[in-house]
DNA sequence: GACTCGTGGTC
DNA sequence: TGACCAAGAGT
């Protein structure tokens, strides 16, 4: 007979082998009566949907450094927020994480809700973001629920149901397991787990405190659990973009419409992208220039496509008004505002 | 439930 | 090199 997990089990593992990030609050400090800042454990989640810890540390440091508080995040403007998001992917998350802020600022007094329901009603907060802040930040018995836990939980319980199907299965689990007794120290101990030992590939058996309790070890399926839907292979898409310098050095760049791809971020002006296996897409030139085509395309691949996008680039005289965009002084302009496609873009067709 | 929505690291 | 993956949310 198999044992049942131990939800102490885990919470001991946590506190010998917890990692250390700089939104986090040690099992010991937690255990020393330190609170963790609800604005800097809500920050860091909504960085960490779908990012690794390694690409958000940075964000994360310059973010709290810039704005200290969900107040002074509330009081920036929307472009510089965009600009300091820029590199992170997934920019509604930007966007939202304004609304979040103002509303919080606004109509809450600038203190963070501490229910799970409270939260849930904020912009781009889903039920794994309120989960683990009222958990985390409020330590409120709540399920965090994310890739990680879903590893875990279909491992636990041998659960070859595919995702997404097997969610609300795998979510009975984990509520199942979520003790009353340090509830944020717990979250953050499933998700450390998974991310540590019960890994999607080549998990860290021998290591693991649920190991007794395993189904999937025992019956030796771990390496092909959680089970997934099979994807969708990516099309291609095709498009130009054009790069115009004036002669004093300022580029021509637009804001991009607030909803879609890259939604609100800054970039070349261009050409809709479609299929390759549709004609190309009409020209779309933003101001009248002598174009030159560059001999290499910008590549980059989308969660949903790649994309080959065409770039264009042309010089033009201080009078030439641009019928779309603006113009960016050389001394305003810095590359490290656009997004990753346009910086790549710009990388290419950059003056050396 | 099925899509959309980024990026960089890894094998 | 290409596919997979990472602390999901919104529509």
């Amino acid at each position: 007979m198999r044992e049942t997990a131990d939800p102490n089990a885990l919470l001991s593992w946590y506190d010998r082998h917890a990692r250390q990030m700089p939104w986090r609050v040690g099992p010991k400090a937690r255990a020393d009566g330190v609170r963790p800042d609800p604005y800097r454990v809500w920050l860091s989640e909504v960085m960490l949907q779908q990012t690794t810890v390694a690409a958000v540390k940075s964000y994360f440091l310059a973010f709290t450094e810039r704005w200290p508080r969900v107040t002074d995040l509330a009081a920036a403007e929307d472009a510089e927020v965009m600009a300091a998001w820029a590199g992170l992917g997934y920019y509604a998350r930007a966007r939202n994480l304004l609304k979040c802020a103002r509303a919080v600022a606004e109509e809450h007094g600038g203190v963070f809700p501490d229910t799970h329901a409270g939260l849930m009603a904020l912009p781009g907060i889903g039920p794994y973001t309120a989960s683990a802040v009222a958990a985390i930040a409020f330590d409120r018995p709540e399920t965090v629920v994310d890739g990680n836990v879903e590893r875990v939980m279909a491992r636990l319980h041998d659960e070859h149901m595919p995702l997404p199907q097997s969610k609300k299965i795998l979510t009975e689990h984990a509520e199942a397991l979520t003790p009353t007794g340090r509830p944020g120290d717990y979250a953050q101990a499933v998700m450390d787990l998974g991310a540590t030992i019960c890994t999607p590939r080549n998990p860290a058996c021998g290591l693991c405190p649920w190991r007794p309790a395993c189904a999937a070890w025992a019956a030796g399926t771990q390496a092909e659990l959680p089970k997934k839907a099979p994807k969708k292979r990516k099309p291609i898409r095709q498009g130009t973009a054009y790069l115009v310098r004036r002669v004093d050095g300022a580029w021509l760049l637009e804001t991009r419409p607030e909803t879609g791809l890259l939604g609100g971020m800054l970039g070349w002006p261009g050409t809709d992208w479609v299929d390759t296996s549709e004609p190309a897409p009409a020209e779309a030139p933003p101001i009248r220039a002598e174009w030159k085509t560059l001999p290499e395309e910008a590549r980059h691949t989308f969660t949903h496509f790649h994309l080959r996008l065409t770039l264009k680039t042309a010089l033009v005289p201080m009078d030439r008004a641009p019928e779309r965009g603006a113009f960016v002084a050389a001394e305003e302009f810095r590359p490290a505002d656009l997004p990753t496609l346009m910086r790549k873009a710009f990388d290419l067709a950059r003056p050396r």
